[in-house]
RNA sequence: GCCCCCUUCGUCUAGCCCGGUCAGGACACCUCGUUUUCACUGAGGUAACUGGGGUUCGAAUCCCCAAGGGGGCGCCA
């Protein structure tokens, strides 16, 4: 049994970012890694953008995502309550603790921490005013990911805000030693809050924890990390498309972190054996969709079939492409022929609806490709519709069908492909052609072609 | 302005700690193949050590500087 203890401290905001998602990730990679706690702690103290309906957008994405937790908001713990608003009385007493050993003072209406250091009145070009520095002593990080951090508070700082609620800063400190929260495994852009923080953990004579700070995940193009209103920086995103929840979980891993043995795309337990905080990236990374939806589309085309009926099945149905006639082994039947080339399931609907439907849509590219180069499609249609009509239905007779035509006709079996495919599907492409048709059927395929040519 | 972190193909990266590799893989892209002008698949290809100084017989790898990128500097979290 580990002794490891970690932490998620989302704000509810509403949306669930995908550097939190990751962050929320990387933490609970490292407790089930090492067998140790991973603890959801709700950083609700910004009182006008909190709700109920926040926090389950949190929850939601990390159920979704397949995260559980041992401690929390809505499962409780022995370090509770798990929302910060519900601990400000500690929060209180904390603060007095600090009054009583002469590391706070008051000031403005305020609680400031007192730092050691000689002080001195300067101008601040950043703050374009005059304020007191104080030549601290550096505050010395031995970061898990980074090595040795130095770096120097040269001010004090608020503690406890003049409308008596307490900072960021505070409460995290607070809440991290209250929580015997071991390891700190959080975003970069707090590397430098750290010597606060420590400065925090001095005052109160307390070890800190380990710190781990992880790369940010920097947009696509342009300057700066990824932000909400950023192409794929949400959640729910993923979860409208249909991505696969374990596929995003996947890529998500390979953002700031590399397997030993190299392989990108694998299991999430062979994931939790091999993460390890030292083989943590330094360097930011750029979010690349194309990728993600690569890994997405592996993962698909490698799922059970059972499996990949069971989650296509209420998509299509949202979709409305399937009738009540449509049986289950009819579906696993046409989804078995599909699956080896499905890429996505956000365009699922689309891609098999014509097996369901007569009034599928037609691609117009589709189309239009059929007549360039001086292709006939009508043509070489009404010449296979010929040796299709009176074949036995199996998949050796379709084939045999396409063989004879292109005899007669001194033609390639091929050339008759997409003109067919696109008669019955109203695609440009799709799962081979002969397993369409013979999942299609007779009475559909000949019905398709004569209404095509007409 | 000050402080901190980072720097290998267009992108994600391996290699760096313990100097000697044709600098490897993946995505994307290009070419060719496959009984589809394919949301499958196979083969091949283009493409990188930010720059400058050291140290060394030898540097992507060690040291310094510069440049570039990122983050932080609130009575936000």
């Amino acid at each position: 049994m580990s002794s490891v203890r970690v932490r998620f401290a989302p704000s509810p905001t509403g949306f669930f970012h995908i550097g939190s998602a990751r962050t929320a990730l990387f933490n609970w990679l490292y407790a089930r890694h090492t067998g140790g706690k991973f603890i959801l702690r709700i950083e609700d103290t910004d009182k006008e953008r909190n709700s109920e309906a926040y926090l389950k957008v949190i929850l939601d994405s990390l159920r979704w995502l397949g995260m559980d937790w041992d401690e929390g908001p809505d499962i409780g713990g022995n370090y509770g309550p798990y929302f910060q608003s519900q601990r400000t009385e500690l929060y209180k007493a904390k603060l007095q603790e600090l009054i009583q050993l002469g590391k706070a003072y008051e000031k403005d209406g305020a609680w400031w921490l007192r730092l050691e250091g000689k002080r001195s009145t300067v101008f601040d070009d950043h703050l374009k005013k005059e304020i007191e520095k104080v030549d601290a002593a550096p505050m010395v990080l031995d970061d898990l990911v980074r090595g040795r951090v130095e770096r120097a508070e040269d001010r004090d700082f608020v503690l406890f805000r003049s409308n008596g609620e307490p900072v960021f800063h505070f409460v995290n400190v607070v809440d991290d030693i209250e929580m015997k929260i071991t390891h700190v495994i959080r975003g970069e852009d707090h590397l430098s809050n750290t010597s606060k923080h420590l400065e925090i953990f001095k005052a109160f004579g307390v070890k800190p924890p380990e710190y781990a700070h992880i790369p940010l995940i920097l947009k696509t193009d342009g300057p700066g990390k990824m932000s909400k209103r950023d192409r794929g920086a949400l959640i729910e995103e993923y979860q409208n498309k249909n991505y696969l929840p374990s596929a995003v979980r996947n890529y998500l891993c390979l953002l700031g972190w590399t397997p030993a043995d190299g392989k990108e795309i694998l299991p999430i337990d062979e994931i939790i054996k091999q993460f390890e905080l030292k083989a943590i990236h330094q360097s930011n990374a750029r979010f690349d969709e194309k990728k993600m939806s690569h890994i997405n589309a592996q993962t698909l085309r490698a799922l059970p079939a059972s499996e990949f009926v069971a989650i296509a099945k209420p998509i299509l149905q949202h979709a409305q492409v399937l009738n009540d006639n449509v049986s289950d082994a009819r579906l696993a039947e046409v989804l078995s022929i599909i699956q080896e080339k499905v890429n996505s399931l956000e365009h699922l609907p689309e891609f098999v609806g014509f097996f369901f439907n007569n009034d599928f849509k037609k691609d117009e590219a589709a189309f239009a490709n059929l007549t360039k180069k001086g292709g006939e499609p009508t043509a070489r249609v009404r010449e296979i519709l010929v040796h299709l009509q009176s074949i036995e239905w199996n998949v050796a007779a379709i084939e045999a069908a396409f063989n004879a035509a292109g005899t007669e006709h001194n033609r390639k079996p091929t050339d008759f492909f997409a003109p067919v495919r696109f008669a019955v599907s109203g695609q440009g492409g799709g799962a081979h052609l002969i397993g369409v048709l013979h999942a299609l059927g007779r009475d559909l395929t000949l019905a398709r072609l004569q209404s095509f040519i007409a």
